[in-house]
RNA sequence: GCGCCCGUAGCUCAACCGGAUAGAGCAACGGCCUUCUAAGCCGUAGGUUACAGGUUCGAGUCCUGUCGGGCGCGCCA
């Protein structure tokens, strides 16, 4: 509809254009907007106060020379000024109903476009840190990640989904020693785990396990190990136990820090699929070892000169590229930074033949995104191609307190566990529902025992409603139409003409959600339209009213069902039949 | 101290990138089920958009400052 009046609107200022009313005025995009009240039409254009300035006339004096140049046309019913220079839009009242039609036609389809044909993108998202399970933080990102991808999706672009697995760093060496130290007690060595160890009770069941299919092999005295050691600070006491695992365990380290990798990255991976969330590529971030692209990508700095020797240490300058300080590289022990490495990561991605790369991060991460777009741009590449999408925290709440939540502590609600009590489509559509870059309170209480509040179920409800009518119908033996001719003639009630202009909103509803990375939308788009239906399913009767009129409500619902399934699968939820 | 995000009804959040009278849900109050699902509908009440300036036809939205909250400011990842 917008697309039209664009069209309209644009024949008309070129129209004044050459007739000399408007001169040399050259308009990129005339804005339209749905109205929120009913005397002002259906939509509205500010075009008239926009131009008055350049033009040289008050607003007042210039709409009504453009409403009169508006060539003629079969949509628009009736122009209107008001205000202090809006023009109000009235259109058709038969044009409005078209869109069932259109409905019909595209079905599944139906809101999709093509704007971002030919475009790859490259969406990263979750990557957390394979230590533990994903807990309700990184249920955001995920929800929201996906949500994003189908949306993209939707308006053309082709989505590669990725996650990056940081799998290498001394993180990996705390899991791996973690586990040994599992190992020995599980062995039947006594002493009291490190508190700055990986607490969580995964890490016993690995261990458990272990210990089932190589015994005691690897185990040491505990007692004289934890004697020198427990005189040290803690980071200092972690990297000795660290160093005491790896001659403990030998040639088999390997085999303690794979074990912990592939049981926790296997486990991420099963609990993101049960939540609807798959990935098209976990990268690896030792393949960038093993392949030396960390070394060659600081080789590549250091040869634009952007890479600088310091008593040892490798500075890379990013202050050169607007960071606020240079950052360190490659360490006086001759090993490479976690900057190091996601320097390469991101070369890598930038020259895989993406036209973007966007990247969801935690908002504590937002420091970082200079020195990246630094690296990016020292290294010739165009630094905006990448697009960093900071998720706020979700705060969790628990009977009125805020519960703190660390990963080395394994005090945390996992995602899996929110899975369980709340399911799957109540957690996603209620992450999906607040702005990424809002703070977010998650009330835990709520959320799992008073479910029916979610206004998840209000939206489902209603697409359950309209299954329920089709059903009714059948098992009545109603026979009825949907054929759409002559259906405006039926339909006059000012909630079947705000359902059809709430149903021909769907594609541009969706073209912004996508264009501005917001999912949000679509859950407030979905919560409106659910709203109108259920408003009309209590003033108006579907099925014991005359035919004709019968059959126009029934094509009318049956678009309602079908926006509101496209909506919903687009967050990743069901539309279920019966509730 | 510096940087980023945020501040909207009692609570949780919207507001179509500057538009007309700032909207929903929850909580509160009052109505609606012998007829298609009451997980619903209708109505009432609730606001100086943290505060103070500025920009213009017009500001919750943009700019400056103040206050308040979150996060970041490692040779951690």
């Amino acid at each position: 509809m917008k697309d039209s009046l664009q069209a309209l609107f644009s024949a008309a200022l070129k129209n004044l254009v050459s007739s000399g009313v408007l001169d040399g005025i050259q308009v990129i995009e005339i804005s339209f907007e749905q109205t929120k009240a009913k005397e002002h039409g259906d939509f509205a254009t500010n075009i008239a106060m926009v131009l008055a300035k350049r033009a040289g006339m008050s607003p007042s004096e210039l709409a009504p020379k453009i409403t009169a140049a508006v060539p003629e046309n079969d949509q628009i019913a009736k122009l209107e000024i008001a205000g202090p220079g809006f023009i109000n839009i009235f259109i058709d009242h038969g044009v409005k109903f078209d869109v069932i039609e259109r409905i019909q036609q595209e079905a599944n389809a139906y809101g999709c476009s093509q704007s971002g044909e030919g475009q790859k993108i490259l969406l990263e998202y979750v990557s957390a840190n394979p230590t533990g399970p994903l807990h309700v933080g990184h249920g955001r990102g995920a929800a929201y990640g996906d949500t994003l991808s189908q949306l993209l999706t939707a308006v053309g672009y082709e989505v590669h989904k990725e996650y990056y697995v940081n799998d290498a760093g001394r993180q990996m060496d705390i899991l791996a020693t973690s586990v040994w130290l599992r190992y020995l007690q599980a062995v039947g060595e006594q002493f009291r785990f490190p508190a700055n160890a990986y607490q969580g009770d995964y890490i016993v069941a690995m261990a458990g396990q272990l210990k089932e299919s190589i015994g005691d092999k690897y185990r040491v005295d505990s007692q004289s190990l934890l004697n020198s050691i427990n005189k040290m600070e803690d980071e200092i006491a972690l990297d000795a136990l660290i160093s005491a695992a790896k001659e403990a365990t030998a040639d088999d380290y390997k085999a303690f820090f794979e074990v912990g990798l592939n049981t926790l990255v296997d486990d991420i991976r099963n609990d993101l699929e049960g939540f609807g969330v798959s990935f098209d590529e976990w990268f690896s971030e030792r393949s960038l070892f093993a392949d030396n692209a960390v070394q060659e990508a600081v080789d590549a700095l250091a040869k634009l000169g952007y890479v600088e020797d310091r008593d040892g240490t490798l500075w890379f300058k990013s202050s050169d590229f607007g960071d606020e300080k240079d950052r360190v590289v490659v360490r006086e022990n001759g090993m490479p930074t976690y900057l190091a490495s996601d320097i390469a990561y991101h070369l890598n991605k930038f020259r895989r033949g993406f036209s973007h790369c966007i990247n969801i991060w935690g908002a504590d991460h937002h420091g970082y995104i200079p020195r990246v777009k630094a690296a990016l741009q020292a290294s010739g590449e165009d630094p905006d191609r990448l697009i960093v999408l900071l998720v706020q925290f979700a705060s969790l709440y628990r009977g009125g307190e805020k519960v703190s939540m660390s990963t080395r502590s394994g005090q945390f609600v996992t995602l899996r566990e929110l899975r369980d009590e709340v399911g799957n489509d109540a957690a996603r559509f209620f992450y999906v529902q607040r702005k990424s870059e809002q703070h977010m309170d998650f009330d835990l209480d709520l959320a799992k025992s008073q479910t029916n509040e979610n206004p998840l179920y209000y939206v489902q409800y209603a697409h359950a409603r309209i299954c329920s009518v089709f059903r009714q119908a059948s098992e009545r033996g109603i026979v009825y139409d949907l054929s759409v001719v002559g259906l405006a003639k039926l339909l006059h009630e000012d909630v079947e003409q705000q359902l059809a202009a709430k149903l021909a909103a769907f594609p541009e509803q969706i073209q912004v959600a996508a264009d501005n990375y917001e999912p949000h939308q679509l859950t407030y788009f979905l919560r409106e339209l659910a709203t109108l239906f259920h408003r009309y399913y209590n003033s108006s009767n579907f099925l014991d009213v005359e035919p004709s009129v019968r059959n126009a409500r029934l094509a009318m619902i049956a678009a309602c069902r079908q926006v509101l399934s496209n909506g919903l699968t687009l967050i990743g939820v069901q539309a279920p039949e019966k509730m």
